[in-house]
DNA sequence: ATTTGACATAGATTTAATCTATACCCACAA
DNA sequence: TTGTGGGTATAGATTAAATCTATGTCAAAT
């Protein structure tokens, strides 16, 4: 499979007609006729019904078709952004973060970073998992910290930071003095928690459905400063992780409560596109990261260096 | 520009040498030296500083290998999925909504269409514009029902509905016997407002802007149901889609508040991949949305038709 | 049945990719 | 400096691929 052939198919495609394509295209109806049946001959499917009137698209031609668009638009957008000159991008770039990292985990090693650094230009991204998985899919940021496990095909991670994920009250909660409670009494009480998009939540879930549970969930929520506010409020009683709910537990604002048999973690790592080539800039901060959580070995390890 | 040059670039940035990845690539060096040089002239830049010891990538070298990786996926990806012979997918599809749509707009049109189409299986993806944009991008859905207007290169967009976008306040709050109050009222009053990521939040905003005030936003969301639980339980006043709200005007459990000189709108429509073939039964899916909304001409001209 | 508008096939031709052989360049060491 | 080794560039021959011209075949419409 080649490019011109993909230009081919979504000729025909548009055209309806391998004879009309090969005048869009420029050449004779036999290269168009070659060009598609030496697709289907590799790929071993019928892109095209034939009929006396024109062709017309099989569910496999749709697909390839859905791909080709897209895989012509990205070499389109790489000879634009090249040939227009401003290819570099020395002078910064963008990455992702949970809020979690950016707010308890990465200040200490951005400062140094920045101070180290000051032509360069950064750009944080705040945002849950997986959409910071998809800034990366589609080039928009370099890295991400996000929150782990998190399989996908085409990135690669390394976990940084465990963290304990905690039963939150209110100082008025009447679990506020307990010294611990059962998964069955939390089932009982309003439950403000993760979207059941988010790793935190999956985790979760995962106990009660265990132990045969199914809590009260009064509010499904993205941001754990809203859910924090919401249980120092009183609206109901959450899981949160420790990083997010530290200050106010200090303060006194918020009680954690042991829960009896349980113990949540989850896992703070950084991903990257796989086979991603970062330049001098981002390399020193990834330098700077793994070394921070003392995890330069095993991210040379994956990084095949 | 083919494929083959992007593999070449590939094999040299990952083995640092034009003779090592001729090895690997099981060709001749002086092969690997006319196709990159090729690939350099095409596009009009230096892809690699040549030293007497390998090569090393130039800046632009590295924009042009991140965008080769993933087309390199996105071919990989096509041909696996039809060699495979599950490329059809003539048995169901995705599409995303926000949850206004889904909730409001949507059910009748969707319960006429599963009547007549009992063999597809429907999936609804629920998120805000920005993430269904993203999923419209990777093929994960076939199209999507956002919030306009939403500019992009890649996707066409058709406005369906206009929503107005209310001041609502609990029915106790001080506000909800008066016949209006101003802009300046508003922005004394802890205001719970979207995400600034959001749509409605940046015509809210924008508002403000130009009147030189600047509310106070004590929370903000992504979800309009647990903003309006929120605005109930006199935790704030919000501007809210009147969609979102309707129900809970009717019943009296929240007020609309007119404000002077202030008149928010919002549009809700369909966005897909430009380009995009649908299959019939995805056709048939948009044909009822855009008779329904009463937009078929609008669609037709759009998908050139 | 015949015509017409299309796609498929064969063989020649042009074009592009690749190979072999050799020239050249740079860093490093004597 | 001057050779030497590891590495890339260039030239010309060769092979493979893409495309063209000419013609065959098929299916729908009349």
């Amino acid at each position: 499979m080649n490019l011109q052939h993909l230009r081919y198919l979504l000729a025909v495609s548009r055209t309806g007609s391998f004879t009309r394509a090969a005048a869009a295209m420029h050449v004779t109806q036999p290269t168009i006729s070659s060009g598609v049946s030496e697709l289907e001959t590799k790929l071993g499917v019928k892109l095209f019904n034939r009929g006396g009137r024109g062709v017309e698209l099989t569910m496999e031609g749709r697909s390839l078709v859905n791909y080709a668009v897209q895989i012509q638009d990205l070499v389109e957008e790489a000879s634009d952004l090249l040939s227009r000159g401003d290819g570099g991008g020395d002078e910064g770039f963008q990455f992702g973060s949970i809020d979690a990292a950016v707010i308890y985990l990465l200040p200490e090693i951005l400062r140094a970073y920045i101070a180290s650094h000051p032509d360069i230009a950064l750009s944080v991204q705040v945002a849950p998992s997986r959409y910071l998985a998809d800034d990366l899919l589609m080039n928009r940021s370099e890295f991400a910290f996000i929150t782990l496990p998190f399989e996908h095909a085409r990135l690669d991670t390394l976990s940084l930071y465990e963290d304990r994920v905690l039963l939150v009250v209110g100082s008025t909660h009447r679990f506020a003095g307990r010294r611990s409670v059962t998964l069955e009494d939390v089932a009982g009480e309003p439950l403000i928690l993760f979207h059941d998009d988010s790793v935190s939540r999956r985790i979760v879930d995962e106990k009660f459905a265990e132990a045969g549970l199914s809590p009260t969930v009064v509010m499904a929520m993205r941001s754990p400063e809203a859910m924090r506010k919401l249980v120092e409020a009183g609206v109901g009683i959450s899981f949160l992780p420790y990083l997010t709910v530290q200050d106010a537990l200090k303060s006194g604002e918020l009680k954690e409560v042991p829960v009896k048999g349980v113990n949540f973690k989850r896992e703070i790592g950084v991903a990257w596109r796989k086979g991603r080539y970062f330049g001098p800039a981002i390399e020193d901060l990834m330098a700077a990261i793994v070394e921070a959580f003392e995890k330069t070995n095993d991210y040379h390890t994956l990084r095949g260096k």
